[in-house]
DNA sequence: TATGAATGAGCATTCATTCAT
DNA sequence: TATGAATGAATGCTCATTCAT
């Protein structure tokens, strides 16, 4: 839809543009299912190409899942810091808002993939090394590891029970109301244990 | 060889305690595993039985699961409702400081086992119904419905974080600290929005 | 054909039977095929069972073939040891006149599996601790182990040159003409070389 | 990275070179694995090229195959017919002394590669008509054939066993030791059956 | 002439489940 | 009632080869 070209019989030839259709289409089904329920064929039959390609181009399942991450977390880096006044807010926002751009969310991406322990390893590196590390470096202050580490729990707990739980508490719940509920425990994670 | 010991010598030909055993061996498979990451074939040899006789008992493995995640809720239930003050902390001590009753732990089997759609549907009914809701009512005022969800958000992304993912920042901190942290957090749900 | 007892639709249901069939069809196919060329579902395909079960049995196609040329090597064992005289003669007419038992025969299992890494393991150390070795000790004298390395080595040979490279000039030729030029060799092995 | 460095300094233009460079790549690696165990990736890897320019040079695996085994029987042909004296002993020279030529073996090739189908069908040609059939007439005498014959069948099965199989029993045996048994076999062999 | 994108058939193995006994 | 034999669909992955460029 959209992209291809090739109605049928033998398509476009770009490699380039394969892989970044694999990648997407690969981003896209690691979000809906995780890694366990995503195959090679189903990611190959979004694209129209063949499984064994998929192979070529990411070596494995597992190295086109890390790519697939790498995506989110590259995404997330530039989301977070801005400056320390409305951060819990602009962090529930996140959160609450997002929109899955295009099916493409990296946090549901983490909450169900991590149970595969060859995922877990990736996920975990990836989200202490460019995530939790670099939110408590940039917190500062007393028990920044423990601080940045439950704000990132508060993040996914949050994701956890709207979007993979899907619970009617907060899915049917005014995007406001929670805002308001959530916006100062983050900021309060952020100020530290000063209060 | 041939037969199992399960403790007891031998297999008995008790069919209610077979039954029983079956369970328990899934409850801690599903925790320590997920839904997707446990065979009928691990949870049979672990008793010492044929994976045939689990399908007889529990029809499948959805029964199966299903019926290891309502003990679960049941044991969830008493563990929450005292009394207002200090709720806030004796959840967070609960989360922090939960030993996995022999391997068997609720929260796990459900952070675990949600990437499958089968598993998410049985948890969805049951964390709503005999956990999220209940405890709604049990907070009243405004927005409790929201304030219910959220701490139970506050919970899993909590357990996500230690057990799952098991970021450093949450595993290697103190658990004085981490509740100093999480119970006022908690607490203000259950005071509600009376900013 | 012969064996089979339910033309279609479910069959025997007897495990040792049909275990024992597999096994025999995997004789016959790694006989032919070799190591390689010999596919579980082929396997399976000529017993008419799925190949899920031969893996059952089995193990893995590692396993079968370790049990199908153990079958071999133990109809080799009794073949050797029967007295000093006439030993090249007795040698030479078994691999000349060897009327591959219904397709078996361990000698072109061996030839044709050792190119495979895996295989040649446990083709290596079956063939040294059930062949070679044991002849030397019953050759006994000056150089055994070269003796009967040599006598293993011309046995293989003849095999080679005339079942799998079927050389005109072994495959055309009288069997007694090769007898007359071959047993004096192997028996000069055997002698030692105190000719 | 890009270029594969191949000792000149990238990838020349010249079409023969890199024919006759895959071609000696190819010689070592059918060598080294057998034909089954030969990629077309492989050989093209070595060399620095794709795998479809080798299809395209010689058509298909089998056709690089062919190449490579007819230029091993023209390196043996010269390598046999010096005289009748000594001719036993240089033939058990030439096997257990060679040196597999820069990777290159044509006795290891055609060892390795005869569970092959279409690779026998090649082998089983150029040996008969450039090996054993020459020989046959060098020899001359009564029952040539089944003496070429046998004399080949001698030397593959040292060769088997020294170096398919590894058999301790000859790895680890003095050179000199399996000469003196090994030459009067074969050169008894060249001098016919004159008993 | 040569590259590399793309294919499709093949591999061994795992799984929940069904069915005969 | 309970056992385990048997199934078939699914898994990730490899391969020689073809075809567009």
């Amino acid at each position: 839809m959209g992209r291809r070209v090739t109605g049928r019989g033998g398509r476009r030839r770009d490699a380039a543009a394969t892989r970044a259709e694999i990648l997407e289409a690969a981003c896209v089904l690691f979000t809906r299912d995780g890694y366990d329920h995503v195959g090679m064929r189903g990611v190959a039959g979004v694209v129209g190409v063949d499984a064994a390609l998929v192979v070529r181009y990411f070596g494995s399942k597992e190295g086109l899942f890390a790519e697939a991450i790498s995506a989110g977390f590259a995404l997330g880096e530039d989301l977070l810091f801005s400056g320390r006044d409305g951060f819990g807010e602009r962090l529930a926002r996140y959160v609450l808002e997002k929109e899955e751009k295009e099916g493409f969310d990296p946090m549901l991406i983490l909450l169900r993939s991590a149970p595969n322990e060859r995922a877990a390893v990736l996920l975990r590196e990836g989200l202490e090394g460019q995530f939790v590390r670099p939110l408590a470096r940039w917190l500062g202050g007393e028990k920044a590891p423990e601080r940045a580490g439950l704000i990132v729990a508060a993040l996914f707990g949050l994701a956890f029970m709207r979007d993979v739980v899907r619970s009617d508490s907060l899915t049917q719940a005014e995007t406001e109301d929670l805002v308001a509920l959530v916006a100062p425990v983050l900021q309060s994670y952020v100020d530290g244990p000063e209060t």
